[in-house]
DNA sequence: GCTTGTCAATACGTATGCGTATGGTGAAAT
DNA sequence: ATTTCACCATACGCATACGTATTGACAAGC
């Protein structure tokens, strides 16, 4: 635990990026309607006259705190595929990437429940296209022909979408750890040329 | 138009099948945070004083609507695929029919995005556990072992959420006809045996 | 024609949320 | 030691939502 980023350590004075954080933690939790004002301000152990001292409004919180997400994001998913030049087996690694680490998609998750929302959105947007862009270039240098790399693109993310959504949402497959691999193994087989 | 459908008729009197449909309307528009009292009481030219009368509660509302969503569901999606007996045929109509009939499948999204609710959650998990058993066993006829067949239903349908979720919410793929009927093509290609 | 039952209007109480205004506090700067 | 400023508490106004209680309208049945 750090000087000031545990929920309960009450570090006396806050800033921005804490509200910011919290806010990041509460959407992850309970989802973007979740975040509210005077609740976030009792779980950081002020009140709210303090969150409008550091943010003209709710609508400033969810932009600031979506917007370091979308940051955060590109360096972690983007960074660790760099390292596989081989388009095949950056490919595997993606599957096997989203696939062992569920918790940091849970952000993505809700957020694709709340995209009612004007300012979540343009982030999952451009985080979405994004995404769709390296994969097609990914099928693409793997070998398939342009539209064929593009449509299975859409395939494969919204498969990532989906699973997403039935497992973290739903509980939809509540597999093992072995059906679980034995599923990554099946897409992978079927998806990747 | 009958004589106590359309929203702007004013039938005089209403019943609880009214508010019922009133609910789905308003989920299928904007979601199911979206379906309060007295919003819809407005929308039905009426005031909540009528709602209180037909239902005990919101969440009463909600449980009705549902439960009527999910038996003209069970109808309408499997009804139609009975006629096709040759199992590759019958996934190559599904395929086909949830393509080009997109407009009913925006409750399907819209309760995937409140399964925070519990009166939505055990809902969605029956009707996409359904599906998914009706689509591993048409895998299975068209020839993949059990467990293939299994995970081939569980992408195919993560497939589809996701599909859904990300053209009718994020309204990401925006595709013309001439690409949607080429991204269905490939997927049918890459999914079905 | 009077009663009864069904559906609806009105008024009220309560909770929660956003945002504002204003005053308070403690630590650092001078 | 006093001032200053960043941070926070308190109190308020307002809107929206759920739910209750009471009264009213209107058609059917007797």
């Amino acid at each position: 635990m750090s000087l000031a980023s545990a929920k309960s350590e009450r570090p006396s004075r806050l800033s921005a990026m804490d509200w910011a954080n919290a806010a990041l933690d509460v959407i992850a939790e309970e989802g973007v309607a979740a975040v509210a004002v005077e609740p976030l301000a009792r779980r950081l152990g002020v009140t709210k006259g303090s969150f409008y001292w550091h943010f003209p409004s709710r609508e400033a919180l969810l932009a600031a705190a979506l917007e370091r997400w979308e940051t955060m994001e590109q360096e972690t998913v983007f960074g660790k595929l760099e390292a596989f030049p081989e388009p095949r087996e950056r490919l595997r690694n993606l599957f096997q990437l989203v696939a062992h680490e569920l918790k940091p998609h849970k952000i993505y998750s809700e957020l694709l429940k709340a995209l009612d929302h004007p300012v979540v959105q343009p982030v999952l947007a451009r985080v979405s296209q994004r995404r769709m862009d390296y994969l097609a270039a990914s099928f693409r240098q793997a070998g398939l022909p342009r539209l064929d790399a593009i449509n299975r693109a859409r395939l494969t993310y919204a498969a990532y979408v989906g699973f997403l959504q039935l497992s973290l949402q739903l509980g939809q497959p509540r597999l093992h750890h072995d059906e679980f691999e034995a599923y990554v193994n099946h897409v992978m087989g079927a998806l990747i040329p």
